[in-house]
DNA sequence: ATTGACATTGACGTTACGTAAAGGTATATA
DNA sequence: TATATACCTTTACGTAACGTCAATGTCAAT
């Protein structure tokens, strides 16, 4: 039942330098030394490789699996549950990555001339400067600093054609707006379609939506004088029936 | 216009020691050395380092960035898909671990009783130990020596209902593909219900799932007296109507 | 005695810097 | 003019988990 480094590291399929490496760092000590000085590793340490191994391949760093996995009072769901928050974590700045990465290729496969390329990220630049300047604090003390650093980056990594819906969002958003306001019910099937438009809308500048927020910015429009004529300019009473409207669609009464 | 790593490090929100190492790897050398040994950048340095920023955020290495981007025949979009390719492989492995994590987690809160638990890793152990004995010569030989080790992981790592999941299976492939040869028509309803039951039974142990592979497979099944064994017991002619009813399925015809 | 397979320790390389340490330079002020 | 300070320089260790030599000792068989 005793072995020495190769065995061992045939048996488990890894390298000898590994099991030296996790001698080393004291995560897998042999169980003695031989007398011209080889590591001698017995049934117990095969044990304890397995389970060293087990949680490596789940991604454990071997410091994680030192400290945790190793000690006696050790609790392994707790143990991976936080892991698994980290892989989440990992995840999602994977995708945002891609998410970048893929705009990037959408927007220079565009073939946009440069003179072109320059005005749009001119343009977009001033889109955030204009959201900074007019509504950069409020926005910030209500909704936290990093909703408005990642609306701003979201802005940024638009392609032109994002930014060309985003605008006709914004248009449609009005038009549709104005005719549910002739009809007159903001349950209606128009109300609702100018709600979902704003909805889209929304998620253009946001992070992660959620009827709470979308509910909360309603309100806000009408709360906030600027928003307020931003709407009722095309027509008296807009916010408060979008607000209205909005409360419908979230479900949010209050 | 210009200036020492200070106050470009300020400009470009990144520290002087980012900038000097730059220097060091040689992706952004400074314009000049002044008198008294500091470096000294200039706006082409500024601008340099913007685009460097920019492919950083992408994720890109600096090597990458080095090789590629600096170069004055670099194909932007080539380089970025060949990236995005390495991104999307990335978050295959991190998708597999978050599984893996996930049904340890399962597996560890259905508070099986050691005993069971000892018995069904016992299961497993032989479930592998038997595919090696049996068939791991040639499972390597035909499909590379990954695949097996791979194979056996993803088996080492079942929860107990994935291991009942993959025995019921078994039997349904064999129950459907009686009843489907008895209709005697490899494209009807009943056959292809099989091939896709098979088709679920091989996810349960391969990485990645290919028509061509499993088509493969089926062929095999045909050719290897041990498999052919395993269909016909059950009923003569079994293995022939399993490949044909495969072919139908994935469309491959030979 | 030699050979070949195995063992040992030591040390460098990997990525993109952070963080000292030890010391030179430019400038404003006492 | 001495000094405080704010900046600059190079050198070098540390990071995670080993891979890959290099130099050298041990064991078994021929």
């Amino acid at each position: 039942m005793e072995c020495t480094v190769q065995k061992l590291g045939r048996l488990a399929g890894i390298s000898t330098r590994t099991l030296r490496y996790y001698d080393e760092i004291g995560i897998l000590k042999p169980a003695r030394i031989n007398s011209s000085g080889y590591r001698i590793y017995g049934s117990k340490e095969v044990d304890r490789l397995q389970q060293i191994l087990f949680y490596r391949e789940l991604g454990l760093s071997l410091d994680d699996i030192k400290e945790n996995v190793m000690s006696p009072d050790f609790d392994g769901i707790k143990a991976l549950k936080e892991h698994r928050e980290k892989l989440l974590e990992k995840r999602k700045l994977l995708d945002k990555l891609i998410a970048n990465v893929d705009n990037t290729i959408a927007f220079q496969e565009g073939r946009v001339t440069m003179t072109d390329k320059e005005k749009f990220e001119g343009f977009k630049q001033n889109l955030i400067d204009e959201n900074e300047k007019k509504y950069g604090k409020e926005i910030r003390e209500k909704y936290g600093e990093n909703q408005v650093v990642r609306s701003n980056q979201k802005v940024k990594n638009m392609t032109q054609e994002q930014y060309a819906h985003v605008e006709k969002l914004s248009a449609d958003i009005i038009e549709t707006l104005k005719a549910a306001y002739a009809a007159g019910d903001p349950a209606g099937e128009l109300a609702q379609k100018a709600v979902d438009l704003h909805r889209q809308w929304l998620c253009y500048f946001w992070d992660s939506y959620s009827k709470e927020a979308h509910a909360g910015i309603a309100q806000m429009y009408v709360c906030d004088p600027r928003f307020t004529e931003y709407y009722d300019k095309h027509q008296p009473g807009l916010a408060v029936f979008l607000r209205d409207a909005v409360n419908i669609y979230t479900g949010t009464k209050k």
